[in-house]
DNA sequence: TTTAGATCAAGAACTATTCTAAAAAAGGAT
DNA sequence: ATCCTTTTTTAGAATAGTTCTTGATCTAAA
């Protein structure tokens, strides 16, 4: 809940609004937002997010699913991960990171940067050039599958 | 045409074929083909690869477009590049490379390593993963249009 | 309480892509 | 060359994820 914050207005007390970034935190966002913080934090596409949501809330609609992951994406509460042209994911890390995604068991990783490291490090930027944003991502076999790949037994954990 | 070979076959003289990779070199592949190398190297979609295509090969349809696409991409021969939720691009550049999107030309530019790095040098890689496949997208403003915004004049080129 | 604007719900619409089935083309063997 | 088998092409239907539309509901402020 670190990225909540009551509205702070001096000349009204507020009732619902708890908001992020000037979004107004309805009770639909707060089930979707709450949805990606409580969970498996696995990375969940937007009709993953709707199963769950409807158990907190059964009214709750796909529609309204993909507005909240929208307005939450726009005032920058969550990221919206998008790896080929599968569907979009969620994820509520706000700290500069890569999704490593692992082609046996299909889990999601978030990767962080070495310390002192930029994600732009590697990279022969043009002079001028302004990055706003970006998004690595990276395809593989995770340490788990790695090793039971090896030879189908090694499950020391 | 770097990535063309003759086929070389000791038992049957080819006719038609040219391949890549095993992947048999048709009419309709050697256009698609030659439409990401020939043209601007825009990084086009499929539309754009089919619009262009049609110029060299009026008869072409877009489900061969896609299915040119499709193989000339798992033969090796061109990369599929996806941003965010956009119909993917294509890019016949098989060097290691990210992509810098422009928001406000929306032009692609590729972005080669600095010499000595590698993609995954920034990032805390658990011990034992292996990584397969990486694609890093930047968002921002390239160097013209940085220019320009300052001061909506400066065209020096 | 009224009002204006924001948000929600349900389903229709949209778009990029994939699938299907039949026709055409290509390669190999005779 | 001719037959046979496999691959590729084509056109259109189907699909999946997402966005749009419309009317209903909610909220904050007056």
């Amino acid at each position: 809940m670190a990225y909540l914050k009551k509205e702070m207005s001096n000349s009204t007390q507020n009732t619902q609004a708890d908001v992020f970034g000037g979004l107004r935190m309805t009770k639909q966002r707060k089930v979707v937002y709450d949805v990606l913080l409580d969970e498996t934090r696995d990375h969940p596409t937007a009709s993953q997010v709707f199963v769950r949501a409807q158990g907190k809330m059964p009214t709750i609609s796909l529609a309204t699913v993909y507005n909240c992951l929208e307005s939450l994406t726009h005032s920058g509460a969550i990221k919206q991960v998008n790896v080929d042209r599968e569907a979009s994911r969620y994820c509520p890390n706000l700290q500069p990171h890569a999704h490593f995604f692992c082609s046996d068991c299909e889990e999601v990783f978030d990767i962080d940067l070495k310390s002192r490291a930029t994600a732009t490090t590697p990279w022969q930027l043009p002079e001028g050039s302004e990055v706003e944003q970006l998004e690595v991502t990276m395809r593989g076999k995770c340490p788990t599958c790695t090793d039971s790949t090896r030879e189908d037994s090694g499950s020391e954990n």
